[in-house]
DNA sequence: CCAATTTAGTTTCACCTGAAACTATTTCCA
DNA sequence: TGGAAATAGTTTCAGGTGAAACTAAATTGG
């Protein structure tokens, strides 16, 4: 008859007055588990093997995928494509030209860029990561049957976007 | 025919040798983002509002929840509750012992343990930040159908219990 | 019984992280 | 032009965080 019941089935939510929150059936915390054991494993992975953290192997994976298509990009692309902020691309790219992964050319046109690419040792470190990270999310995912994937997909997408609305809206914005 | 074609849409899964790794189609990376998305947003709308991080805020949500049944509970049944580890708890109920959110009383029976409590005023304030909390909830769900909501329970489960399977694995565990 | 082990919880240490301040360069426009 | 504002990127600072060491109490078994 009417639209929908606004959530009847809803996950943590009596939201009576007075009710208690039940913290294992709420989902901003259920994601938040699943996110970090999956981050913790990933790291260990990385980190035992490569010495790498997950914000270095982030912006080698942009990079390597740049480099695959002759597009070479300067920190501030890595930053946006990541989403991580520019300290952490600046901190990680750093540590990666220290450990020789990257290289890093100033840009002729504008002085305050650099290109960054993979070195050849770089690229040969993502060449053996990406097959690990494909693997990792392999078994994460080979439980799940197709149609649950595939709504997997849609739910990350539809989440993602509500929660960027949500977050702009709860932090006000500046109005100079 | 047989079982299943193990993931055929996958996400970002060419996984043939050499192929590149996209990361904003690789889960692992959007879960983080997502996560890390909503962490930002709740973080701000307790800390602003109530000077809570949110462990503290987690901590008090099971106290709160104990507290409805009737049931006290010490530190260490807390880091199990909340999935935090014994460290972070330790910290997050001394800060809220200083606030006077929260009361103390060591266990006769075994004087290791100390019973947390909320204090009427952690109480007061529990009461204020459950349906805050509930309603961000209720709008990041809001734009799922009902059967969209009933796919991400199920999701969450079980990639919950397969990430913590991976991560054992992983973590080769130790034989003294 | 009492030494060895286990368990609850705290402290330390070394590192990570985000926000804000800062430098250097470029763009905008009066 | 040339000074104000914007942009790329780095550094600083003030916490937050996990692993490991530590303290205190309780349990175990010889």
């Amino acid at each position: 008859m009417s639209k929908k019941p606004s959530r009847l089935p809803s996950p943590a939510a009596p939201a009576n007055p007075g009710d208690p929150l039940q913290l294992d059936l709420f989902v901003p915390y259920r994601l938040s588990v699943l996110s970090n054991l999956i981050s913790h494993t990933v790291a260990t992975i990385y980190g035992e093997r490569f010495g790498l953290a997950i914000p270095e192997w982030r912006v080698m994976a942009v990079l390597g995928l740049a480099q695959h298509q002759g597009t070479p990009m300067c920190a501030n692309a890595v930053a946006q494509r990541t989403e991580m902020d520019k300290v952490q691309v600046s901190r990680a790219v750093s540590r990666l030209l220290t450990l020789g992964l990257l290289g890093r050319t100033v840009d002729k046109a504008d002085r305050r860029k650099a290109n960054l690419t993979l070195t050849d040792a770089g690229y040969a470190v993502y060449q053996q990561i990406v097959p690990l990270a494909l693997q990792y999310e392999g078994e994460l995912l080979d439980t799940l049957e197709t149609d649950e994937l595939m709504m997997l997909e849609r739910l990350l997408d539809k989440l993602t976007k509500t929660a960027r609305g949500l977050s702009a809206s709860f932090q006000p914005a500046e109005t100079p």
